[in-house]
RNA sequence: UGGAGUGUCGCCAAGCGGUAAGGCCCGGGAUUCUGACUCCCGUAUUCGUAGGUUCGAAUCCUACCACUUCAGCCA
């Protein structure tokens, strides 16, 4: 059945080699967020790998909820992972959470491996731990208990979970050596007494599995074959074969493949830094449009088909890289451009009066001219309109083809018209424009014979409602590419953050938007890509900038 | 002489001994009632460096160089 399938990427190859091998039956997949934190794109690269690599070999992933330190999770978080990965299009097979699951059965596997002589309970403090770990070039020393009787350690290790021993003072360990050239071997930490509320298991426990033990044991008692995971991971896969080895020992272990994280240029991800501005209400929340959380690129109007296109268009290998924003926004526009209602909105309103022409008429409007039955709907054209004010220009510069004065334009879906007078106020700025409109030109039924250079977007005063526009630049300052490493590096959060990422205007939008949903997404033509934000009421409508138009327009 | 990993176009990335795919970005052109979309065309004599093996190397061998990463009772 795999016969067919053709490896795409060197986690597939590997895959391919394993079943055909016959070290692997099927291919089994987990995504294992520890719920601490909310989901960013980076964790995006590694649920897609992880649902569609199982997909691609008719296996299935399951929701994991790596919950072995009560101290930094939350049941909340646990919930907004399901949701997410809804709207990302997933559907894990199981949602499992390990402590709920597998803690009895890690216990039992510790004890077993104390009864091997594979772990030891041990009791330097955590400053002597440290003290005699070694260091990148010199060995460790073995701690006074790695030798203490098999029986002992066991009857300490059921001790520890009855809870005679405080928080800190004894550990169980993997008695693997402490010369090991890979620090992860000398001698781990497997378990440690730690008194703190789990969100899912109350205060049933009081010793808690270190991640090291508990992910490679939660693996094999959920059947997972293949543990995907990214490159930080790569010096502990000797301690999750260890761990695979000395504690479950069955046939088909599961495999852990590592494979290079996302770094996007100019982003900021860490999961500190951005629990702080959102702490000092320096952005909306975790939501920010301008987060690449899950949330937050939902809310900014992207979808998730761009994020999957994107990072699907990435490749997968384990070379360091930092992909430019730019490469994000392609895919954003790509998507949007096929599924978002064109409307007509106006930004920065120059009101014009069509001196020739009385009431007003209706006009269609293709709701998507990339989609055959997107349908139209109907705008209307009036004796008063309002352009952009880019859109007009009394110093045009060169090859600059939308109104001037003497210049004619065409009004997209209505008619041409021409420029004759511009009307000032007092204080010399311009009230509004004198325009005729050329009768027979029409849009549909033009017997104008007319040629003109270029279409611009309008609104009818008689069909047009305000509404409020989020605009976005990016959070960070263009010269900090990695602003995490530049925060941990000393620079101040107020150093790297771009001021006024985040600007309101009004704009004059065609009516039928009014009815819109939050999260309806419009291409305002000719300017960019907009989404209904929740913080919208009936009187005051807010659109989230979700991107620009590219604009081939260059001066000069 | 700690360990591990990575080095192919500005950014990603194929390539798996037979003579450098593709995408993004960029440049040029066509089309256009969105200066969008779409469509053409262009962009590495060269694969970290130096040797070697071979009829033939980005692919094999040797040495070197650069970068990333590991010393939580975090995950």
């Amino acid at each position: 059945m795999y016969k067919d399938i053709i490896a795409e990427n060197f986690i597939e190859e590997e895959i391919l080699k394993d079943l055909e091998s016959g070290r692997s039956k099927e291919v089994i997949t987990r995504c294992p967020p520890e719920p601490s934190g909310y989901w960013h794109i980076g964790h995006c690269k590694a649920w897609i790998i992880d649902f569609e690599t199982a997909n691609k070999f008719g296996g299935y992933t399951n929701l994991r909820m790596d919950d072995t330190n009560p101290t930094k999770e939350d049941g909340d978080f646990a919930n907004s992972y399901v949701k997410d990965l809804e709207w990302l299009g997933y559907t894990p097979k199981n949602v499992i959470y390990a402590s709920e699951s597998y803690f009895e059965k890690i216990y039992e596997i510790a004890e077993n491996m104390i009864k091997n002589g594979d772990a030891y309970v041990c009791e330097l403090t955590p400053e002597e731990v440290s003290n005699t770990r070694g260091t990148l070039t010199e060995p460790g020393t073995n701690s006074p208990y790695r030798d203490r009787p098999i029986e002992e350690s066991l009857q300490m290790f059921r001790d520890m979970r009855a809870g005679k021993y405080e928080d800190g003072k004894v550990t169980l360990r993997a008695k693997i050596d402490m010369a090991h050239p890979n620090m992860n071997m000398r001698d781990p930490v497997m378990y440690r007494v730690m008194r703190a509320h789990h969100y899912k298991t109350g205060d049933k426990w009081c010793i808690y599995p270190m991640y090291d033990f508990a992910h490679p044991m939660e693996d094999a008692l959920e059947g997972v074959t293949y543990s995907l995971c990214d490159i930080s991971f790569e010096d502990h896969r000797p301690l999750y074969d260890w761990f695979i080895e000395h504690g479950w020992g069955k046939p088909y272990p599961p495999r852990q493949i590592e494979f290079s994280k996302l770094n996007l240029e100019n982003v900021l991800l860490g999961k500190r830094y951005l629990k702080k501005l959102v702490n000092e209400g320096k952005v909306l929340g975790w939501d920010d449009p301008r987060y690449l959380t899950i949330v937050g690129m939902r809310r900014r109007g992207y979808t998730a088909k761009a994020i999957k296109d994107f990072i699907k268009s990435l490749g997968l290998s384990k070379s360091d890289s930092t992909i430019p924003f730019n490469a994000l926004e392609f895919y954003v526009r790509n998507d949007l451009n096929n599924i978002a209602t064109r409307a007509m909105a106006v930004l920065d309103p120059v009101k014009v009066v069509i001196t020739n022409y009385k009431g007003s008429e209706l006009c269609e409007m293709q709701n998507n001219p990339n989609i055959e039955d997107a349908g139209v709907h109907t705008m209307t054209f009036s004796d008063t309109i309002y352009i952009d004010s880019d859109d007009f220009s009394l110093n045009p510069p060169p090859k600059y083809n939308r109104l001037v004065l003497g210049g004619m334009v065409r009004l997209k879906g209505a008619y041409i018209i021409k420029c004759n007078n511009v009307v000032y106020k007092e204080d010399g700025t311009i009230d509004y424009l004198e325009c005729e409109y050329i009768p027979n030109s029409k849009s549909g039924n033009d017997t104008s014979g007319l040629k003109v250079k270029g279409t611009i977007h309008f609104v009818s005063a008689d069909n047009c409602t305000e509404v409020t526009i989020r605009n976005f630049k990016n959070l960070i300052k263009d010269e900090y590419l990695d602003p995490s490493k530049a925060l941990a590096e000393g620079v101040d959060v107020d150093e790297i953050l771009e001021p006024d990422s985040m600007t309101e205007s009004k704009a004059l939008v065609e009516n039928f938007l009014t009815s819109a949903q939050v999260e309806d997404k419009f291409q305002f033509m000719r300017k960019g890509y907009y989404t209904l934000d929740k913080d919208s009421t009936k009187d005051n409508l807010i659109f989230n900038h979700t991107i620009s138009l590219k604009d081939g327009f260059k001066v000069k």
